[in-house]
DNA sequence: TTTATTGGTAAGTTACAACTAACGGTTAGC
DNA sequence: GCTAACCGTTAGTTGTAACTTACCAATAAA
C-alpha cells in the first residue's frame, strides 16, 4: 500500500498516470510526451503496474496502457481510516482542555 | 502534490503518520517506537511538515507532533480528478466498441 | 524470408534519500 | 549559575532509484 504512494511520489509517474486518465495509450507514444526516453517510460509503467495502478493489454507489436481503477481502493481506504483517527484524537485532546 | 505522496512512499514516514493518527507525540517518544534514532525521526517528520502533513507545537524542551488534516485535502482531489476521468476515459473506449 | 516497428531487459553511471554519530541550542529544575 | 532533558542540524557513509545506451524478442508488412 505504501508501495503505491511511492509509484506516484515519482513526478514522472504522477505525469504518466495523468495523461493514462485522459485515454489509453501505448508505449512510444508516452514517451513522446515526456522528458525522459522510451526504455525509462517503460520502466515505470512496471512500477505502477505493481502497484497495481494501470493495467496492460497487447496491441499487434504495441503494448497499450491504461489506469487500473482497483488501485485506487486501498490508497483511499488509508487516507480515510488514519485521517478519521486523526480527527478523533484532535476532538479527544480538545476535550480535555475545557468544554 | 506529488511531495505528498513521496512523503507517504516511504514505510518508516508512514509508519509515524499511523502513530500520529492515535495520538499526538513527542519526537522520543516516537523513536522509541519506531526501528530507527531519533534524529532520523526528527529527519522524517521535517519532511512530513515540508509536505504540511503534520504539525508541531511547542511544550517545555519538547515538541509534540500531530496530524495537519490539510494536508490530506490536495491528496484527495488528485485522486478523485485523475480517477474520474479515467473512469470516463475506460466508459468512452468501450462505447466505441458497440452499445 | 526478410525488413521494419514496437517494447522489454541488461549493464553501467550518477544523484539522492535514509541512516548514524557527534555537536550545539533551548528550556526546566536544583 | 549549573546540570539535565529534549530536540534540531551537520557531516559523512551507504544503499538504491532513475536514467541512458545497447541489445534481444515478437509481431506486421513487404
Amino acid at each position: 500500500m505504501t508501495n503505491a504512494f511511492a509509484a506516484l511520489g515519482d513526478p514522472v509517474r504522477a505525469e504518466i498516470v495523468e495523461k493514462l486518465a485522459g485515454r489509453p495509450m501505448a508505449v512510444g507514444e508516452l514517451a513522446a510526451l515526456l522528458p525522459v526516453t522510451r526504455p525509462a517510460v517503460s520502466q515505470h509503467l512496471k512500477v505502477l503496474k505493481e502497484a497495481r495502478l494501470v493495467r496492460d493489454r497487447a496491441d499487434g507489436t504495441r503494448r497499450v496502457y491504461s489506469i487500473d481503477p482497483a488501485g485506487l481502493g486501498p490508497i483511499r481506504e488509508w487516507l480515510d481510516r488514519h485521517w478519521d483517527a486523526a480527527l478523533a484524537a484532535f476532538a479527544a485532546e480538545a476535550e480535555k482542555e475545557g468544554p
